[in-house]
RNA sequence: GGCCAUGUAGCUCAGUUGGUUAGAGCACAGCAUUCAUAAUGCUGGAGUCGGUGGUUCAAGUCCACCCAUGGCCA
């Protein structure tokens, strides 16, 4: 490569929130960006790869406050857990910066000043809510009320858990202060906005361009004919973040100094140096900017971001590559059912690249969401990696080892395959370049069925049964190698640790691009030792186990002290197709009766508008047999039968609570037919 | 509610500008093989391409509507 094909880089994955554990859904776009980050390395360009933890914001304030403990003390804490996290991983990041940091408040500052100076930002009076009593403006997240939509009670200001409903929180209904309890009024509130109509003409030329996915730019129409609204980037104390200059009170809102924070971190990365900082940054900088992101952040970086960095006189990104969401078996992580797992918790039980090597064989350019399917996980891996790859080394190895050696062959047997295998190159390159790192998978798939064949039809076990076949064996064997050689140099970004490992096992310095041309010949080999274990089904097990463990733990601390669910917590999530499958009906009491000799029940004769059924409830010691004549009631009509030492129920009447004289079983309201479903 | 994306074999996915009989891997069945971490090779069965309607000589591919899933916004 000469000095002018060499690119300068720059890349940035999204930055994690510091108040959560990273699970395997960030791990998605981590390991997207490390792979593309480890390519451009190994093609011999000039790469850094920055990012930080997002460390401000009203969540964090709150976390703080509900853990006794400072701010700085808990991003502190999660910036150490998050970057082991990220090491563990291999991903190869060269900084991992904070948003909290002097070279973020620099930046900001920096940038502000310019959007000031150059008439991009609007003073605005707004209403806002106060706390008369604690006599402060209250954050969002600092007030609770009843959803204006659903009605629901206890929501905070800014969306309601229940509906999904986003509001201002000066529409809840019957609002409270979680400072004071006190009922907030509204006020008059200054509040700075980021005017990024300013910026209209720029950002629709500049997202009709090649920065943006095909696909994204029609949600960014949308975006568009909707109207750039004044973006409000200011929050009134109390908040947790960096306050803005000549305006005492106010605060950079959290999604105002995140995106700076890459710029931070790189600026950190340099000891400071801003002028090796503006080659990369200065408006007629000519690296590469890129950055990866989930759907969920795109309009901050392919409007909000870009209008900053126009308006501040940087250059704008190159690129900004959205990823859609990680799916679990087919569905969003789910706590309950142990899917929501934490990359620590993978950690603890798997190595990072059995599931790098899954993320890649389904990643592409598109938006699209990635299901990772357990079942389909551990056969993918275990056919591929194992059986496919590692295995032509294994079954080669033994061969050269023993018979020669462990010396390779002076030259090739006479065929093209090694040609083939060099030449793949071009189209595997581009595949990674594009971000479709499953085409490029299936192209190194292919190239490793085709060694598997050629091992298989050459049958190199029976020729070593003869001494004047010794010399084709060897050249068979060291072709098998090189192609092994090959194939890990093409997934050395994918599988970081597979590559080091073989690396050793063939005496060679780490592999780069170029060293596709060259076969290894006449070069001696060190003893092949198994590089990858196969992936077993109880490891998967283990791991959503382990999830639901955490789980638990995490619920003990939030779980009512007293009351109903305090005794007898809410079960496991089930499917609507689960609930379906019983079958509730209002029925008709038309006969109560004592049972002689049974302490606790009552004979039901229950009417189903038709059919009658005999059912044996577990209700006597509650109701008098009488009163309960005429009611109706809802029973589960499709419980099979269950002989009893009275008699065989067929059925169940629904009641609640905990026995003895409190039990109370359900009545439907008037107007329900007997038969009728419950659903 | 509006919008964006997705829906192809049991599972995970390819299918370029509409053009023969819709492909691959895994799983399954049979055969071969035993160098290899029970790995590998060959052969085979398996699909009303989410549904309905339309455009066309021709639709998985284009259009309309509907359904399901995921997301964004209100």
């Amino acid at each position: 490569m000469t000095a002018s094909d060499k690119r300068d880089i720059l890349i940035t994955s999204a930055l994690p929130y510091a108040n959560g554990s990273i699970h395997i859904g960030h791990m998605v776009e981590y390991i997207q960006t490390d792979i593309w980050t480890r390519f451009q390395r190994l093609r011999g360009h000039n790469v850094t790869w920055v990012w930080a933890d997002d460390a401000h914001g009203t969540p964090i304030m709150m976390s703080a406050r509900n853990n006794n403990t400072t701010p700085e003390a808990l991003i502190a804490a999660m910036k150490r857990e998050h970057e082991q996290d990220f090491i563990d991983f291999q991903l190869s990041f060269d900084n991992f910066h904070t948003t909290h940091s002097d070279e973020n408040k620099q930046c900001v500052e920096t940038i502000y000043k310019r959007l000031f100076d150059g008439g991009h930002i609007a003073v605005k009076t707004i209403e806002q809510l106060f706390d008369p009593e604690a006599s402060m403006y209250l954050p969002d997240r600092f007030v609770t009320g009843t959803c204006p939509k659903c009605k629901t009670e206890d929501q905070y200001g800014d969306a309601c858990e229940s509906c999904g409903t986003t509001y201002d929180a000066t529409e809840l209904l019957n609002p409270k202060s979680v400072v004071s309890g006190a009922t907030p009024v509204t006020k008059d509130s200054e509040q700075y906005f980021f005017k990024i109509d300013n910026f209209d003409t720029m950002l629709r030329e500049w997202t009709s361009g090649d920065h943006i996915q095909p696909e994204m730019r029609n949600k960014i129409q949308e975006w568009f004919e909707g109207g750039l609204k004044d973006w409000d980037i200011s929050r009134n104390e109390p908040y947790w973040g960096f306050e803005i200059p000549n305006a005492p009170g106010k605060y950079f809102y959290v999604w105002m100094d995140a995106p700076i924070g890459y710029m931070a971190s790189h600026l950190n990365l340099l000891n400071g140096d801003t002028e090796a900082l503006n080659k990369y940054w200065g408006k007629d900088s000519t690296a590469e900017l890129v950055h990866f992101i989930g759907i969920d952040i795109a309009r901050f970086h392919t409007l909000c971001w870009p209008a900053m960095l126009e308006g501040a006189g940087y250059r704008k990104p190159t690129a900004v590559h959205c990823h859609g969401f990680l799916m679990v078996d087919g569905a969003k992580m789910s706590k309950s059912r142990g899917t929501f797992i934490k990359a620590r918790t993978y950690l603890d039980h798997l190595q990072p690249d059995y599931l790098r090597y899954y993320y890649a064989a389904k990643l592409n350019h598109k938006v699209e969401n990635l299901d990772l399917n357990l079942e389909d996980f551990v056969a993918r891996v275990n056919s591929d990696l194992v059986g496919k790859i590692v295995n032509i080394a294994s079954r080669c190895a033994g061969f050269i080892y023993k018979n020669f050696d462990a010396t390779l062959s002076a030259q090739l047997p006479d065929n093209t395959l090694f040609q083939e295998s060099s030449t793949a190159a071009a189209s595997i390159a581009e595949a990674y370049e594009n971000r479709e790192f499953s085409r490029a998978i299936r192209e190194i798939i292919e190239q490793a069925d085709k060694a598997n064949q050629f091992i298989a039809d050459q049958q190199p076990w029976n020729l070593i049964k003869q001494e004047d076949q010794h010399q084709q064996v060897q050249e068979i064997c060291t072709l098998g190698i090189n192609l092994f050689k090959n194939l890990v140099i093409y997934l050395k970004p994918v599988v970081p640790d597979i590559a080091k490992q073989t690396e050793a096992f063939l005496n060679c310095d780490e592999f780069s691009w170029s060293d596709l041309e060259q076969p290894l010949l006449n070069h001696k080999i060190n003893k092949f030792k198994p590089m990858i274990t196969r992936l077993e089904s109880k490891s998967i097990d283990a791991i959503v186990e382990a999830s639901k463990e955490d789980l638990k733990a995490s619920n003990v601390a939030a779980a009512p002290v007293s009351g109903p669910l305090a005794d007898d917590p809410i079960s496991n999530q089930i499917s609507f197709d689960d609930f379906a499958r019983v079958d509730l009906r209002v029925a008709t009491i038309v006969a109560a009766d004592l049972v002689e000799g049974a302490d606790k029940l009552l004979q039901l004769t229950l009417d189903l508008g038709g059919e009658q059924r005999n059912v044996f409830a577990g209700i006597k010691s509650a109701y008098d047999p009488s009163t309960l004549i005429g009611r109706q009631t809802v029973m589960v009509a499709n419980l099979a039968p269950r002989k009893m030492r009275f008699g065989v129920s067929e059925g169940m009447v629904l009641a609640a609570g905990p026995g003895g004289s409190d039990l109370f079983i359900l009545s439907p309201d008037n107007g329900a037919q007997a038969g009728m479903r419950v659903k």
